[in-house]
DNA sequence: ATGGCTACGATCCGTAGA
């Protein structure tokens, strides 16, 4: 089973993107953030189309996530109480996937990062639940956490800011701490390995990312997961999202 | 010096992202 997350950073703009890329990439499951559309304007029929059912929580603008998965997605939740669309979990062939966009926190010490904190107090809270009744359980999106200095281009430009501050990773650990592992660091990977580099100053080509789009299994998905990958191809492409796509296979 | 892109929904600039 394939499973991947990409933030598509508006689906309206990506969805010929998301098309070509499922077709190519083979996930089976792909979990998707900033939809930034409401659940009415959701394109269902095209992903049907393309062989895909979908479960989908959105808003207008801001935030919107999707769970799409080439089999039945069953018990789908919304995840814990919140106005922003940031959390969406279904049941795929047995695997319990969570799919997360966490706050972005803005600045150290803003409303938004404090925000950002209680948020993950609660997606904490939330998971722990969740792993009480799913064994095999996967939590899949954008945490807008880069856990280590080697996750960060220049960790020395970057240090104490938002997305590698010290309360932000503690916050990441949390969760691994539920049972869950980071599975891109379960294999040996590229130095310098990223899922996002802004989209100024040509920071794609120098390389200048983050790596803030993780993938974390519960210990019996990830004594059977076989690969982590980073799939750099869509941001490659003539308007790209600012993300690019993480997939694991499980066996 | 603190911006630089991109998407969006509002107007022809502000907000947000990371």
């Amino acid at each position: 089973m394939r499973l991947a997350t990409w933030n598509v950073n508006s689906l309206k703009v990506r969805l010929p993107q998301l098309l070509d890329w499922l077709a190519q990439s083979g996930a089976d499951v792909a979990c998707l953030q900033e939809t930034k559309l409401e659940d009415g304007q959701f394109p269902r029929a095209e992903l049907q189309a393309a062989g895909y059912a979908a479960a989908f929580s959105g808003q207008k603008t801001y935030n919107g996530v999707a769970i799409v998965a080439r089999s039945t997605l069953e018990d789908v939740s919304i995840g814990f109480p919140q106005e922003q669309k940031r959390v969406i979990a279904a049941t795929v062939d047995g695997v319990r996937v969570v799919c997360v966009y966490c706050p972005n926190g803005q600045a150290v010490g803003s409303d938004k990062y404090e925000y950002k904190l209680q948020w993950f107090a609660q997606l904490r809270a939330w998971l722990k639940e969740e792993l009480s009744r799913h064994a095999r359980l996967a939590v899949l999106g954008d945490f807008n956490v880069a856990p280590e200095d080697r996750d960060v281009h220049d960790p020395k430009a970057w240090e104490g800011q938002v997305h590698v501050s010290e309360p932000e990773r503690a916050a990441f650990r949390g969760l691994l701490e539920l049972g869950l592992g980071d599975a891109f660091r379960l294999f040996p990977q590229p130095e310098k390995s990223f899922s996002w580099w802004d989209y100024r100053r040509m920071a794609f080509r120098r390389n200048a990312g983050l790596r803030i789009d993780q993938i974390l299994l519960s210990e019996p998905l990830a004594q059977r997961c076989t690969a982590c990958t980073i799939d750099k191809a869509p941001r490659r492409h003539e308007r790209p999202s600012d993300h690019t796509p993480v997939l694991a296979d499980v066996a």
